[in-house]
RNA sequence: GCGGACGUGGCGAAACUGGUAGACGCAAGGGACUUAAAAUCCCUCGGGCUAUGCCCUUGCGGGUUCGAUUCCCGCCGUCCGCACCA
């Protein structure tokens, strides 16, 4: 039998589900590791080619781990509320429950087919009633800790779908998945108080390994910014509004103020003879979207409401504005306008002739009536703190307007509370009642879990309720330490809810008694290695460090941070072809000659390299990678491709080119009979060359893995792999070794292999192969001769040569001598290891 | 506009701390074996030239250096995120 990976590949798979090769337990005193993946969402599609490169690549590093004798943690679940099921429920009536099921069995199975070491024993689904027992009990703490509030705020209402979405849902005032139109409502709705977070959030970036550029996404959003609140009295009249501005030492610049249109204090001062025009002006910026409000940004549109501020350090009298691009949800929802040296205010004071007032001094030339100038400077036309740096400015006018009670230094954050609910049937129900006095109750721990009720029709009411408030004996309930009458909360929690703490659970799975034990959390806790893609960078890992931290708050966890290290793979992206016309052809039909791509013989096509997606009929199913090649074959080529976390394009050839390389290392143990070839693995020590390049492989393979390189540790193997098939004897320690070395890569292959060298234990707890770095080093090697830094010759030496004898060496080699002769010498630069320079003139 | 990543052969890519650019693989071409094909094995494979050698080449233009894919400055381009955030 030669290479057949659907033979042993199946057999390999039982033998570790049957073994329960890879279940853990907590071994006080044994280091630990807890490597995790982001848990999917079991979608109807099934698996896509995304999933395995990040899946695989943890996967490798566990293994890997295991064989050093490490205990690792490494779980798999399903994130398993969401829409799709919902909406497949109301087309189809077939309960979510069902169609969740359906998709996890397929997911499970599609993911067991490519041998990864899960520990199924730990294996959760975000809609266990075991599950969103401890769900609800976080949100019972965030309730108790004043953390969940209600309020009227605006959301994503889609009238095609009578339903609400969430704002990642919506693309430009429409509907990701449909296109139809979404508006803007405003209804009462459960917020969280993340922004109480926002400091703590900030600050501990610092101690994370994670990639700079979500470090980045992370901090811009949370977007803390230090400034002060100033307050402006209305002339002639006992009101006032607040601003916020990041620049206060430009108040003397300040020549008029602009309202949100949504200010509340706008009906109060509007003059009768505006009143016309503010309301119109009002009416229009609320009947756009956010998208229509922000899509031509750069054009000011604004009305004057006929009222003036005083300015508080001047006291002269500035007209007061209202215009769109002032937004009611930041700061106070009212701003000090500078148009000298805010170039949004410039662009306003020009569109409406308002003055242009220099506070701050700009580099010689700069016209602040042309531009706004918004960088450094000293401060000028401001009595109190001219000549001062803006810096030095700030700090002076703040104290100058907290001494005089007119305003004071704040931190303002972009960051905003979290709109937790939805309006949704599949989804984790509020445990809290509301009382007829409209008192909110939450229900007892005990109480929980809450389930949402059996349903025939998955829709809102007619009268615009969440569909939980169809289910009338669900609905109506009693308060159960009153028994008074009471409502239960018919909202629902996003899907975020389940994905903010399973990484816990992972830990503890099947505790009923506590969401986890603090043994076992104080062992396994922080995540050490957490990989997923980049569109998590911000929402997901920002709300479960939120989470994260209100449990350490109150001592369910022991670490301020759930994930120490974060690596995002890249995207994995396919040729796709189209022509003239932009209509798409399948890459089947199309063949490249001279450099171009022409579909059926005759349609010259451009090839790009695009999203996977069926309308660019360029989507690669694993499963169909699988049937062709073998787990191990997809497994190798996905990590084969390129560096994990850049985006790459599918080549489907290239699984050939690896399964060809596993193909080779199957023939240096076994004959085309599957017979191992005894004769030729032999019990004798390697000769010099052969140490050297195993002891290399070794070396370099270990550091790779560690690093996340395996697209260059798998060259090594494949040089190594190279280097053995023609050698008539093969020491078994190199045989050994090589099949070691693969075996997290290539696990199915390397199990059978081991197996046939004799050995009757698995090789997932084989001990990895350790190195000698003196036997890593080559005894000669050669040497560049540079002259003027350009390659001119070589020498074969003395690996080991310091600079003294390097340079002794290459000059005494004939060819240099004659390189050199006539030339006058300038410079001669040896490095030992490398090459010799010599500077020389003509 | 702000923030982040990136740009190397026909293609995916490699090059550790500034030291022989293109490892490894794909595709292509040639050869061996075969009645033939597949498979396998061997060879060639960045471009050019007046070819035992020389010149050019890591998006473009400068700079630092004995030496730059790597460091610095300025452009051009691609991708991702945020975006009227005061």
């Amino acid at each position: 039998m030669t290479y057949d990976p659907k033979t042993i590949e199946p057999k390999w798979q039982a033998f570790w589900d049957e073994k329960q090769t890879f279940k853990v337990e907590m071994e006080a005193g044994k280091p630990k590791i807890y490597v995790l993946d982001m848990f999917p969402y079991p979608s109807g599609a099934g698996l896509h080619v995304g999933h395995p490169e990040g899946y695989t690549a943890t996967d490798i590093f566990c293994r890997y781990k295991r064989m050093r004798g490490v205990n690792v943690l490494h779980p798999m679940g399903w994130d398993a509320y969401g829409l799709p099921a919902e909406r497949y429920a109301m087309r189809t009536g077939v309960h979510p429950a069902v169609t969740t099921k359906q998709n996890i069995d397929t997911f499970r199975s599609q993911i067991k087919r490519l041998g990864f070491s899960y520990d199924w024993s730990r294996e959760i689904s975000t809609t266990d009633p075991a599950y969103v027992k401890w769900t609800q009990w976080i949100f019972l703490k965030l309730y108790e800790k004043g953390l969940a509030y209600q309020t009227e705020a605006a959301v994503n209402w889609c009238p095609a779908l009578s339903t609400v979405l969430a704002n990642e849902e919506v693309k430009d005032g429409k509907y990701v998945e449909t296109g139809d139109p979404v508006e803007k409502r405003y209804m009462k709705q459960w917020m969280l108080r993340i922004t109480a977070y926002a400091d703590r959030l900030l600050e501990d970036l610092d101690m994370l390994d994670w990639p700079e550029g979500v470090k980045a996404m992370q901090r811009n959003w949370i977007g803390r910014s230090e400034g002060a609140e100033v307050t402006f009295k209305i002339a002639d009249s006992d009101k006032d509004f607040m601003v916020y501005t990041t620049r206060p030492d430009t108040l003397w610049g300040a020549t008029y103020c602009v309202l949100a249109p949504e200010h509340a204090l706008v009906k109060h001062i509007t003059a009768p003879d505006r009143v016309a025009d503010v309301e119109s002006y009002k009416a229009k910026v609320a009947a756009l979207s956010d998208h229509e409000r922000t899509e031509d940004a750069k054009t000011k549109t604004g009305v004057f409401t006929g009222a003036y501020a005083v300015n508080p350090v001047n006291g002269a009298k500035i007209p007061v504005w209202i215009a769109d691009y002032v937004l009611v949800s930041y700061g106070t929802g009212a701003i000090m306008a500078v148009p000298a040296h805010d170039q949004r205010d410039h662009d306003f004071a020009r569109t409406f002739n308002l003055p242009i007032v220099q506070v701050v001094s700009a580099p010689e030339g700069f016209d602040v009536q042309a531009a706004a100038w918004d960088g450094d400077g000293k401060a000028m036309n401001s009595p109190l703190i001219d000549g001062l740096d803006v810096d030095a400015a700030k700090t002076k006018i703040i104290a100058w307007l907290e001494e005089k009670s007119l305003g004071k230094g704040r931190v303002q954050t972009r960051l905003r509370d979290w709109l937790f609910s939805r309006q949704r049937y599949w989804g984790e129900p509020f445990p809290l009642i509301h009382l007829n006095d409209g008192s909110i109750v939450p229900l007892p721990a005990d109480s929980l879990p809450i389930l949402p009720p059996e349903l025939d029709d998955y829709r809102p009411t007619p009268d615009g309720q969440p569909p939980l408030a169809r289910a009338q004996d669900w609905l109506n309930t009693k308060d159960p330490a009153t028994g008074a009458p009471a409502l239960r909360e018919t909202n629902t929690m996003p899907q975020w809810a389940g994905s903010c703490w399973y990484y816990l659970r992972f830990i503890d799975p099947h505790n009923d008694k506590m969401l986890i034990d603090p043994e076992k959390e104080k062992y396994w806790m922080p995540v050490d290695l957490y990989v997923g893609g980049a569109e998590h960078a911000v929402l997901h890992l920002l709300y479960a460090r939120f989470w994260h931290k209100v449990l350490y708050d109150i001592g369910v966890v022991s670490t301020k941070e759930p994930f120490q290290k974060l690596f995002n793979q890249g995207m994995i992206l396919a040729f796709s072809y189209r022509d003239a016309q932009g209509r798409y052809f399948e890459p089947e039909r199309v063949v490249s000659k001279d450099g171009k791509h022409i579909a059926d013989d005759n349609v010259e096509v451009s090839q790009q390299i695009e999203k996977m997606s069926k309308s660019r009929f360029n989507v690669v199913n694993p499963d169909d990678v699988v049937d062709e090649f073998g787990a191990d074959s997809m497994r190798l080529y996905e990590m084969f491709m390129g560096p994990l976390d850049v985006t790459k394009p599918w080549q489907t050839a290239g699984v050939a080119g690896v399964r060809r390389f596993i193909e080779r290392a199957w023939r240096i143990v076994c004959n085309d009979d599957g017979v191992v070839i005894k004769d030729r693995i032999v019990d004798e020590a390697p000769d010099a060359a052969a140490t050297r390049l195993m002891h290399t492989t070794v070396r370099i393979v270990t550091e790779d893995i560690e690093a996340l390189r395996f697209n260059t540790a798998i060259s090594r193997l494949m040089e190594f792999v190279n280097a053995l098939t023609p050698m008539p004897l093969r020491p078994r320690i190199c045989v050994e070794n090589l099949i070691l070395l693969m075996s997290p890569f290539t696990p199915h292959v390397a199990e059978e292999l081991w197996e046939k060298l004799g050995h009757s234990e698995t090789i997932a707890y084989a001990l990895w192969p350790s190195f000698d770095p003196d036997l890593a080093k080559p005894a000669e090697r050669e040497y560049a001769v540079q002259i003027n830094g350009k390659m001119r010759h070589k020498v074969l030496a003395d690996a080991e040569l310091d600079a003294v004898a390097l340079m002794t060496v290459v000059k005494a080699d004939p060819k240099v001598a004659e390189l050199l002769a006539g030339k006058t010498m300038v410079k001669e630069i040896a490095v030992p290891g490398r090459l010799v320079n010599f500077v020389v003139r003509d």
